[in-house]
DNA sequence: GAATAAAATGCAATCGTTTGCAAATTTTTT
DNA sequence: AAAAAATTTGCAAACGATTGCATTTTATTC
């Protein structure tokens, strides 16, 4: 393994030494400050780049009081395995990655199981990042409320409807869940499954939604038809299986809570050869890749994540300033495919 | 929204002076240091409780050099799309997440497109992070190359076979390739595609043993059959349905390098009633969660992430105490399923 | 009870930047 | 050409924790 001697540390007192200049010079140089020179600031910045020279992040930190870091925390739910397996979280910290980036940010990526309980205490006060962005509300908030109760700079994506002293970015879950089971009732359906976990408030939401499509419609709601499984496709194949064994096909649609559950359900329905659509229409949520290579293509809820991405960092951002924070409902759009309908 | 007033803030200094002790004693009570009286140590640490202290990261890596925080870099490939999209990644991600906190160690996440291009510089000169670890060696080494020259400590998942200056973490290719193959021969295939990249190291290898293996079982290889595509779903099948309109079915098995091609491949076939696994035998890699999910369940290649996870965490801390590294080789095998056999 | 050993605590320098203010230099004005 | 104004640069004090070494306190021994 090949090790350049690395000369004896480079510091800024050092490269200002061999520019001929002092410290404070050297450091509003490198950060383009135009009390310097501009002779002098890229004459310096190229002997930086010359000698490979970086700021030290952890003193700069100490002084600064800023870290330019926030703390992306998965709130994962305790007993189930909805981790590391759903595409739709992973696919938010992608977005919000980018976003953070183009602001300068650096993403510290932590999940509830491993961070610590008190979020202000080791994230902020240790001063190893600026600000919070937890994905998932969780079944509790406890721990976000606690967090936020501190005071620090915070951002949440759940449901946008809850009410709660800190912003919460998230989809119109209400409308994803009314417009779900409508597009199903409007393609006959009579007995349309709610498939998830109800604790979570996104999913309350999303089950009004479905109730009231069902009123609008006239349509009687079976509170049998209301399931509540954990968040996963194998939650959701083991339930449909289960179900179908004990009561036959007893329904004719299913609203899933996530692509996920509707893909494990999805599964069990092929394997006892229920057609799709024609026997059951299903519609799930998330839109995630997978949804339009299944077969059938799967009639699911996009809620624009990269919108979302953008807007919990503006939000974040905001905090920083003292400006106002509120609530952002993302867009959230039904995409029809084919398991919902034989053609477009 | 609520906000404490936050007591001037509290430092260890301030804490030592409530406990009546020096900040010496207060620092090493707080680590549990042996040197102070056990009845001494609990009294702090109950104190730090009881405020909400928390040691302040950034003065603490100033001291001591180091930040207890790895930086992790998806090492993406430029113009494709595969970054977000690729559900494999981001498992690792998750794994290494895992691996990294039971270590102490913290995850900060960047990619090639937002990273700047000099990683020892902008992650370790910077003292951003001890180490880093680089998911996929990219069409060129480039930049993996570079920052490994500086003698920082680094990993890299990838092809283990690869010869390189640093440590190495990835499944056997050659032998996925190969095992891959043999089984759609072994199934009665004549003309299988290879389906991917073949400007990766790991995919190189992969090609071989799908080479190996035709000459195995003297089975003639038609080099139309190797086709070169984004490693996408969408090139998968966009490539797929080109084929088979210019040429007709003219293959009858499909070794993919990644589980999202395949799938993209297997909606191709589907949308065109090819029969599976009685027309075309498909087999794909990763074994991403989705993998089962699929009708027919896709048969595919598994790579143990959590134990490459832990691998590459431990030869990145061998590499601090200065122990020697060496590429490791991790569990690799053929789960088969449905989309190359009819029945178990 | 004095001398010695062992245990517990404290002193003070250090890590590398940043920044308010003062000082030096250059330019403009009269 | 001296005075005033504008432009550049430098001094030195933070930021908050850690740790080798010195010092104090407590326990042990003769």
């Amino acid at each position: 393994m090949v090790t350049l001697v690395s000369e004896t540390k480079l510091t800024l007192a050092k490269l200002a030494d061999i520019a001929g200049v002092s410290t404070s010079t050297a450091s509003r140089a490198l950060k383009d400050n135009p009390l310097i020179k501009q002779e002098t600031r890229s004459r310096i910045q190229a002997l930086a780049k010359e000698h490979n020279f970086s700021i030290n992040a952890a003193a700069s930190r100490l002084r600064t009081q800023k870290t330019h870091v926030i703390a992306v925390i998965l709130n994962l739910i305790d007993n189930t395995e909805q981790s590391t397996t759903d595409p739709f979280l992973l696919k938010l910290v992608g977005e919000l990655n980018q976003a953070l980036n183009a602001k300068g940010y650096e993403l510290l990526l932590s999940n509830s199981f491993m961070a610590s309980d008190d979020w202000a205490n080791y994230f902020i006060r240790s001063q190893r990042a600026d600000g919070i962005i937890v994905i998932g509300q969780g079944k509790s908030t406890a721990k976000i409320d606690r967090a936020a109760q501190s005071g620090i700079p915070i951002v949440v994506w759940g449901d946008a409807k809850t009410d709660a002293p800190y912003p919460i970015i998230g989809g119109d879950n209400y409308l994803g869940g009314y417009t779900a089971t409508q597009h199903l009732l409007s393609h006959g359906a009579k007995r349309i499954l709610f498939l998830g976990d109800s604790e979570h408030a996104e999913m309350q939401e999303r089950h009004k939604g479905y109730s009231q499509a069902h009123r609008n419609a006239n349509v009687p709601i079976d509170t049998q038809c209301t399931c509540a499984i954990d968040i996963t496709s194998k939650a959701a194949y083991q339930y449909i299986n289960e179900r179908i064994k004990a009561n036959g096909l007893d329904f004719d649609g299913i609203v899933c809570v996530s692509d996920m559950v509707a893909l494990g359900a999805l599964k069990a329905l092929k394997e006892r050869y229920v057609g799709i659509p024609s026997d059951v229409g299903i519609v799930g949520y998330d839109d995630i890749s997978l949804a339009e290579l299944m077969h059938p293509s799967l009639t699911t809820v996009r809620q624009n994540t990269q919108q979302a991405a953008i807007e919990m960092v503006t939000q974040l951002l905001n905090q920083f300033e003292n400006k106002p924070t509120e609530s952002q409902v993302v867009e959230t759009t039904l995409i029809a495919r084919r398991s919902t309908q034989h053609s477009d």
